[in-house]
DNA sequence: AATGAATGAGCCTTCATTCAT
DNA sequence: AATGAATGAAGGCTCATTCAT
């Protein structure tokens, strides 16, 4: 019984097993030049059953891709309800982004990857888009709430980009300890950011 | 005659225009999938020269990535020394980022790919690095002759991460006019990052 | 149903396949300048799968070349035990280097090749001193139990060159006759290497 | 001038150069598989000059090969010219088989090559076939002055077959110290193929 | 559902050969 | 005479993908 339940799972867990073997082979080859035989193996299947489940090396990529980027919406949307001011649940945003399991040398990596391919595949840009637009939408939601100094769309922009940024050299030098100082740099751009009443620094991280 | 001298060039003039196709085939693609036939056909030679001059596939993608280096580098150099003021030097160098060669979307997409590849490939990671701390110690530089509010070496890393971000993102979206915006926002960063003093906030860009 | 017999067949049949076709393309070439294409189009298959099963041209090679030796090495102990004196059992031995299939026009030629690579490739080399050990040592137990004139392993070499060098030369020929004189030629080199007495000549070739 | 003397070499000597060049190339790769750069790399001059001089990779391992036979024929002919009754000019042939720079490990290596190459190429049969004849023809004519026991043509052949062999095996172990027991070995060969009378074995080699 | 078997297409790379100088 | 430049042709190998079971 146990053993019938372990060599013939459900469907779906073959999938997500699979996602993960893909996530785990592009993050540790830093490059999407990863077979699919790999991949497979790494999840415990024939090559052949990848191609039946997801159709082709694109979707199954595209399949990890939408994981990668369900699970940052997931984190972002219950740290969001969690915080009660607008400054809370920017640095919630905030948090989310530089969590260990996205500050993981190899997310980041797959992050950058699918950055990169982006660029040239129209269903990777629009895969992108989303997760684009969504922070976005989400962090000039919570800029309107507060004093900002300047134009609100550049201030989202930048904590965007920053955020981008710190990821894209994060990959760098994989070094594991700057998550903390990631957070603190763009906690202070946001800082510079509003206008500087004289209470303002009360953020806190809770990664 | 005309014809002799297209027949036959100088063989560091094909060398040139092999690397020139090559980043031109990366941007295109926005990817290292590039043949070496089709670099070398948009280079007008024979796949098989490509191979005489640089070796390999490789070492051909290295170079292309160090020519892009080092005219970067060179556009740096030139500026700084134009300006005389820390602050104004600071300035340059995000001038220099956001150049409109630097900022072609074929330049950002090469980068973004390098900067991808870097993880996984110690030779491309080691030409990276070069130019990570380069810029490193340019900005803390001359962020040292300014009043800087707060830690330098995380105002540095702040600069260059906000730099990187926007040229992430600017892939994304491909839209030629967004190089005044980021290096307005970029700017701002920079003002943010310094002592509040009154008059800060004449810099002009000369991009 | 005799087609799907003909399209999926079993794995190791397609290995002896390909490595016959592999022999049969060195015989005829005379030469290890074969390609893995060539080979797998005598076999009927693709060279996706002659590098599927094998690895690689080279290791295609190698386990023809042990096939060769093993055939060889099979025929031998067939007929040694067949024989019960020490003199008819040399004679099974030279009965067995001279065999129509092992004297077979590409048998020689794969020989010969796989002779002169021997001298440059470790791997083959290795092999093949396999086969000169066991034939010298085979050679060597006979005739220990003969009255050798002279030193007993300068007999053995003595056999072994002779075999190897009308080996050697029947490839110049190719003319299939040559057989018998072969062994005759080897036969009275052995009678040669032993004491005279008077009742020795009474050897028969059965080939 | 004595600069000018080593620049600017006759074309018979450039000629020769890569002669030696190609034996010494094929020699120790111990296989065809010689690129004609190396060998023009090995002879100091350009590739292009050995299709000037040669024009071609078969036409220049050709005149390697009979660079080759000539060295060898020119040997034995001087021996056996100093040699004065039949049995010694048979001792000489022997010898020469067995000289040092026949029996050179790379030397060896070339012979064996073109012994293979021989079977498939008509060019290097018809080369080698020459060499095969004399050698024949050169044995037969001296075993006619002596007492043969048996087909005087098997003898020759038995003795032809046995230089050979002893090469063929000699290129395998690459131990420089077999000369003599090659020498010793053949020799008693010969002495085994005549009529046994009570003194001859007064064979003497002058290698 | 799952897989081993099989392949076609394509790429990197090598190399003999040619040609203008 | 001699060479560097340049190439076409070909080969080994990989891999995504298909198919029969």
């Amino acid at each position: 019984m146990a053993n019938g339940a372990r060599t013939r799972k459900k469907s779906a867990d073959r999938r997500d097993e699979l996602i993960r073997a893909t996530l785990e082979s592009i993050g540790e080859a830093c490059s999407l030049d990863v077979t699919v035989g790999e991949i497979a193996r790494r999840a415990g299947v024939s090559s052949a059953l990848a191609h039946h489940y997801f159709g082709g090396k694109d979707d199954l990529f595209l399949a990890a891709m939408r994981s990668l980027l369900t699970a940052f919406r997931n984190d972002v949307v219950a740290r969001l309800s969690e915080a009660e001011t607008s400054r809370t649940r920017l640095s919630a945003i905030v948090c989310a982004s530089f969590a260990p399991a996205q500050f993981a040398p190899n997310t980041v990596a797959a992050w950058t990857i699918f950055y990169a391919k982006a660029q040239s595949s129209p269903r990777y840009g629009r895969l992108l888009r989303v997760y684009v637009r969504r922070l976005r939408s989400n962090l000039q939601h919570e800029l309107r709430g507060l004093p900002v100094a300047g134009d609100l769309e550049d201030a989202a922009e930048a904590i965007a980009a920053m955020i981008d940024g710190l990821y894209l050299r994060q990959g760098l030098q994989r070094a594991p300890a700057e998550r903390e100082r990631a957070i603190a740099i763009t906690e202070k751009l946001i800082d510079g950011l509003l206008a500087h009443s004289p209470l303002d620094s009360g953020w806190r991280s809770r990664a």
